[in-house]
DNA sequence: ACTCATGCTGTTATGTTATAACATATCGCC
DNA sequence: GGCGATATGTTATAACATAACAGCATGAGT
């Protein structure tokens, strides 16, 4: 992937809405969790949460480096990754793992597994929470779930051909 | 990842099994397929498979890669993912996503979208098909789906303390 | 104030995974 | 033989990720 090129990705489906809205709402839940959890939200940590949240889409590691160094917050890449962990750890930014790349979490505050529906096309990833059946089988067979994942590659509704693009 | 150790991965299931019968049954599989629909199976193809049936585990492309060289048959890594993507673009080879490597298929000759267990103790591997409503949603939202990725990560059985181990 | 532990950041170096691009070989077909 | 199609061989590099250690700030305990 080249770094200049970033993975689009609205957040809550591929439809329109309040990006001023949803920051502000995810960056107070971000202050509320680390003061819960006596956690700190540091210059480095805040900035890469906001810029998920600015760019909202899926942004890889070094896309998210790369805007941290232009502010002189970092230029190597432990400094991104070790940001990046600290909020995928407290469940306010999702791993797409079939992109490698990082979203802001679009249901910040709930506890919750993501799905993520990804566009071949356009390449942008829309979250939906989970509620699969997936769980049950897994179970039965005795495997004690901790994470999923579920990412779905396809076509969103503007990419399909004959849509009303 | 130490490309001398191998990413364990028990398939249909984490219980033992007859390894023979079901390296077999794959390779005939494979071997229908590619008559089917006019597939050369060569001898990396060829090879790539049975490395991956006879390792019975989830392998990198590197790991894949070494048993090759080992052979003969390619030493430079567009040989291996080359094959790999071969496979798994046929169905007979999937690849999981959370730890960037390659299955052979648990269930060949099914179309199926394929959902794993990953024990991230002992790193074995469960396939399973799947069933998600995931589908149902995503198809409300106008979304196209074409593959689907479905992986758990947790404890297997085994692994689970105050198992039976 | 001193010292220590903790947690975060800065940096070097390297490890790991993956692909673009082009050269060469093989095979069936006309 | 010449051609197109398919596969492999090879070089080089891109893209993603982490180990390991140094330095610094803060806060607790004495």
């Amino acid at each position: 992937m080249n770094s200049t090129k970033a993975t689009g990705a609205s957040l809550t489906g591929f439809g329109a809405h309040d990006h001023t809205r949803c920051r502000a709402a995810s960056l107070a839940a971000a202050e509320a969790l680390c003061a819960a959890r006596k956690l700190q939200l540091t210059p480095v940590r805040k900035r890469v949460l906001e810029i998920l949240l600015e760019a909202h889409e899926a942004l890889g590691a070094y896309d998210v480096l790369a805007r941290l160094a232009e502010e002189g917050l970092g230029s190597k890449p432990p400094v991104a990754y070790r940001a990046l962990g600290f909020w995928v750890a407290q469940g306010l930014v999702h791993r797409i793992e079939k992109l490698n790349a990082y979203v802001a979490c679009a249901h910040p505050g709930r506890a919750h597994d993501a799905a993520f529906m990804i566009c071949r096309d356009c390449g942008r990833v829309a979250e939906t929470e989970s509620h699969g059946p997936f769980g049950q089988s897994a179970g039965e067979a005795g495997f004690q779930i901790e994470t999923m994942v579920i990412e779905a590659e396809g076509l969103c509704p503007k990419c399909i051909p004959g849509a009303g693009l």
